[in-house]
DNA sequence: GAAATTGTTGACCGAACGGTTTATAATGAG
DNA sequence: CTCATTATAAACCGTTCGGTCAACAATTTC
């Protein structure tokens, strides 16, 4: 009943998502996302509430689009080292593939607003857990299967990974440069792959 | 000659970097720096120029500090291991011992700002890059006294150690958990003492 | 002590901020 | 067709933003 919506919520819902993603919270105003989204002020606080409400809604869309995208890239972690590969591929392609070099918005986001913002707060920690979980899970499989390193626990291990990773993200921000991000992907998988014999002390 | 400042500009200086620190560039206001620098807005502006300016300002003392916090922790990098471990108790602190749970004030701003303030960019990239430097040169002396792993070169390790410790720092404003940082930072020195052998491709 | 110079203060500025309201338009239900 | 309901558009709101300015205070030089 009565008058339908004259835009695409998930269409207007992706502009505001990438407004946030390029400038961050603070520094996307209500007249950029206007702008991107199409609207006017009416239709935007009549459809998402407020600002901070939509930068919630569009944040939680993109993690969990990009969650999927994991998990797809990921595929069925039967074979470890080819889902540790899918995974950092949607790494690099967040790192330098992309026309903007923004990173991660999970990121981004996490660095501008975890300290401040409760809400973006706890939903960037539960995000943030289930990739770990993620990466758990191919690191175990890689460990059973004799292929990735056993010295250290599989949560360890992927504790380690999640954060190796979140810096190539972060870092991407200053330093988008696709050889480096190539090298970088490739030692995640070095680390992994490398057993620990007992290290040579030959010092001196 | 003339009338004398009321206030030491070192302190001033150093109470705008923990109110930007803290909140980021944007969300700090000129009002919430006139608050914390304990001045009125004629001196700030007569003695830093502008908001962008203080900014910067500030940004470069915090990354000299910083520099030279790792170079003495790191001390005189005769002991690759000593060194290493000094500069990540550097991380280690910054992640996780301070009162206030910040990150590094230069991871981000690199986050909040490198996509569109070119000064900022550059004053950042030559902090970054300088300290890359720095772990390549303990990198390199640990790989001429055997104790690090040689199967990589030393440019490239420290770029995936750099890559680690900006990761460290990054998510430390979501997860500031001492006992995870500490596991974080053994795992730095597991990733640079485990020779490579030949990798146990025994799958299947 | 007078002049020159610089620092401090608080009032003031236009613009942009996030957000609300009002009038109007478009739809479905009866 | 009418009515209830929802969407849109634009005017409007008070507040805060970053920044300037003019009056006054403190110092050095002469």
């Amino acid at each position: 009943m009565a008058r339908p919506r004259e835009f695409d919520t998930d269409e207007a819902l992706n502009a505001a998502m990438l407004a946030f993603w390029e400038r961050g919270y603070e520094a996307t105003s209500t007249q950029d996302l206007l702008d991107v989204m199409g609207l006017s002020k009416g239709s935007l606080y009549k459809a998402f509430g407020d600002k901070h409400n939509l930068f919630l809604i569009a944040l939680q869309n993109y993690l969990d689009h990009l969650y999927e995208k994991m998990k797809q890239s990921a595929g069925d972690l039967s074979d470890p080292v080819l889902s540790l590969t899918g995974l950092m591929g949607v790494v690099d392609n967040l790192c330098c593939r992309q026309e903007m070099a923004n990173g991660c918005f999970a990121v981004n986001t996490v660095v501008e607003l975890s300290q401040r913002d409760e809400k973006a707060s706890e939903i960037l920690k539960r995000h943030l857990v289930r990739v770990e979980k993620l990466i758990a899970k191919i690191v175990k499989n890689g460990q059973v299967s004799g292929q990735f390193r056993s010295d250290v626990s599989a949560e360890h291990l992927a504790e380690a990974l999640f954060v190796y990773i979140f810096g190539m993200l972060a870092q991407s921000r200053a330093i988008a440069n696709p050889s480096r991000t190539k090298r970088l992907t490739n030692f995640a998988m070095t680390i992994l792959l490398t057993q620990s014999c007992a290290p040579a002390k030959n010092k001196a």
